[in-house]
DNA sequence: TCGGTAAACGAACGTTCGTGCTATTCTCCC
DNA sequence: GGGAGAATAGCACGAACGTTCGTTTACCGA
């Protein structure tokens, strides 16, 4: 049993790089078995389905994130450095995971948000489960006094995903170059807002 | 010739419908003919290829998204009412223009965004335009001194466009309702920015 | 009213896809 | 080192896809 869990990592590192360029849909057993060498059938002996493989496919990309992104972001202090450590692994992660095609979530987000199934039913959970990350590490920030006490840490978090969705527009479909300068000043504004201001509270 | 021109734009309008849903790759020209009654050849004929089909569904969607979000709002008066007017129809123009499916151009940024061809062209072509749009209007914005005079409207334009991405991502895909006032309040944080501040410049 | 052209049809094509079956090869434990 | 069971290969299937072709129907100006 160890050969086979040795190989369904290799096929689930290669579909979640795959599947960050074409998105989850559009990974296909086959190309992907010609991708590592192995016959379609015998690829698919692994999961029994292509639903399951993209299930899997999501369950692996987001024990990389973890490995990538948010362990060694979560050694950093508390407060104000961890968010930044946090934005700024978020936002080279594609190239630290070497994701060719941007990031996978993002991709299957768009793709999967009005087709009902387990595969959406996964994503979802993490997605939120991540969201429920960043706005504890912001609940933290208030505790560590470095943001103001009336901040709402999930509108934080929203927020601080939507600018990583902003970015990522602009820098894989625009391909604008100043895509990450862009990125960063409307980070900087985010926590500008949540810091506690010296004067005027709303 | 009216005849044709007729039915090809119901088979747009049904296609930037379906588009909103399963994305500009997840059309199908015989789901389409069978939706319109029509057959799979006959509807084919009208475009000579699935490709000039998708680009003019793009077309076709920019058309739409003229009439029920820009006109209306560059009506309104200049500056911060005019950029609230095309916030507002903005939000809702997936309603106004009964698409089940959400934004269309949202679906077909994640799908295209790593496949190079026409249809990715008019695609960047179309988001540029408006981002630049955008951008126009804030600079009236900036010379009706309702915005500050360093206000940088192209940053204004892209921190915009990333509210409503994360708005889409909220409410499409996590079904949060409220995704909403998550995206109304990241819009007044946005122009509370853009105002001319009495105290403190950066 | 007639004739030409545009519009739509029906059937078939070559591919590609996911998915089963059966046989073969390899792995690992005793 | 041999045998049980896991891992992989080979092959074929049915369905869906975009696309082509020849034909038929509907329209409209002369």
């Amino acid at each position: 049993m160890r050969k086979g869990e040795t190989t369904r990592t290799a096929i689930l590192d290669r579909a979640v790089r795959l599947a960050s360029g074409v998105g989850l849909g559009g990974l296909t057993i086959g190309k992907l078995a010609d991708d590592l060498g192995l016959s379609k059938s015998g690829l698919f002996a692994h999961f029994h389905s292509k639903e399951t493989l993209q299930v899997q496919v999501l369950g692996r990309a987001s024990h990389i994130f973890v490995q990538v992104v948010v362990r060694p972001a979560l050694a950093a202090p508390r407060g104000e450095p961890r968010i930044r450590a946090l934005f700024d692994r978020w936002l080279g992660w594609t190239k630290t995971a070497s994701l060719p095609g941007g990031c996978l979530f993002v991709a299957a987000a768009a793709e999967l948000d009005d087709r009902p199934g387990i595969v959406r039913d996964r994503l979802v959970a993490l997605q939120k489960e991540w969201l429920e990350l960043i706005a504890n590490v912001v609940r933290t920030g208030v505790d560590a006094k470095h943001f103001r006490d009336d901040l709402d840490a999930e509108q934080f978090a929203h927020d601080l995903y939507a600018v990583m969705l902003g970015y990522h527009h602009s820098a894989r479909l625009l391909r604008d170059p100043r895509s990450e300068d862009r990125a960063r000043f409307a980070f900087e504004s985010l926590l500008r807002l949540a810091r506690r201001s010296r004067r005027r509270s709303a």
